[in-house]
DNA sequence: CTCCCGCTGAAACAGTCGTTTCAGTGGACG
DNA sequence: CGTCCACTGAAACGACTGTTTCAGCGGGAG
């Protein structure tokens, strides 16, 4: 009956984990139903029964790597204190090759949000800021979180992080920025 | 005859740059013939005539943003030595709200060829991380320019200014922006 | 058994896509 | 005048889009 409610269903979650694997290797802004279908092995009567919609699908597969981002967020940030450190586990993190596919898939949806404000697309972009803000702010000192002084810090983290994200997933050159990042930690605790 | 020489033809440039401010407002990535038409006074035939394809079309544009991009690369790096001096000329340029359509215009452009590397968006994410480093470059002193350490110091520099700038972007809060960014030069001629 | 329900295949719907075919304009030039 | 040529309108082509309609499958429940 219902087309789009949140019940347990297991060929859904199946499909969707598919969908997901298919959306890191081609993109999602260009991603169309009849080939997704044929890929994973299912078809489009299928996927718009389960999920309602393509939007409905999309919102779906955004929401699974936006949990996936925000696992790693949290388990990354949980025990470090001072944000120098936390910066340079999230980098170690941000560089891993096995993370390019879903970190491009995160630029694709960034990029997307900023041109089309409207629909399953906006507001990404200013949620995932959110998100990376709020999660270096709780490796701040209490008296540093609150400042404008404070928010500026962890705005300038988060620049580095993304600044040195972008150039990592055109160029490849883990060396070179890698060592842009060490640079920046060199600075910070001054 | 020619339908894809480079012959100095008054009517596809009039075309050219009305396509051009088109896809600054809609996007370039799911931009179609028929509606880009409609919207400059032109018909899909006309297109395909004067840029032969489709992808004739984007890669214009394409070059024509980019040329926007240089020249004001080139303005603003010029006289100023010193890479601390030179990220806050481009910074401002940055942020200046004029310029928002053409760098949500080039941050769509720059995801895009990071998922699709072939065709016409290939290579644009590459060649534009190189343009910029080689602008922060000229900026160096001679000692440093060739050094690793000089290397990473404008991989540094531009990562700022892009990660700054995604946030902008995203967000638009300029102030805290750029806060960080003033943050981040008063560390830099440490 | 029957009934229901989650799931599925095949086919068609109307619409848009890029591109092509054909048939012209209107003006410059010999 | 006639001829060329850059440019254009209208219409159609085949392919692809998301979505819908109709018809079923198989297995657990009453």
């Amino acid at each position: 009956m219902n087309e789009e409610a949140a019940n347990p269903s297991a060929r859904k979650a199946e499909l969707l984990e598919a969908a997901y694997r298919y959306a890191l290797v081609n993109g999602l802004a260009r991603l169309s139903l009849r080939p997704l279908a044929a890929a994973i092995g299912s078809s489009p009567r299928v996927l718009v029964f389960l999920f309602g919609n393509k939007e409905g699908l999309i919102r779906a597969v955004l929401s699974r790597a936006r949990a996936d981002e925000l696992a790693i967020l949290e388990q990354v940030g949980d025990p470090v204190p001072g944000l120098p450190a936390t910066v340079e586990r999230l980098w170690s993190w941000l560089a891993d090759p096995t993370h390019r596919q879903l970190l491009k898939l995160w630029a694709e949806t960034y990029a997307t949000s900023l041109v089309e404000p409207d629909g399953v697309w906006g507001g990404f972009a200013a949620a995932t800021v959110h998100d990376w803000l709020a999660v270096l702010a709780t490796c701040q000192p209490a008296a540093e979180r609150d400042s404008p002084d404070g928010a500026a810090r962890r705005t300038l983290a988060l620049a580095v992080l993304r600044g040195a994200l972008l150039d990592l997933l055109a160029t490849g050159d883990h060396r070179r920025v890698t060592a842009a990042v060490r640079h920046q930690l060199a600075l910070l605790p001054a």
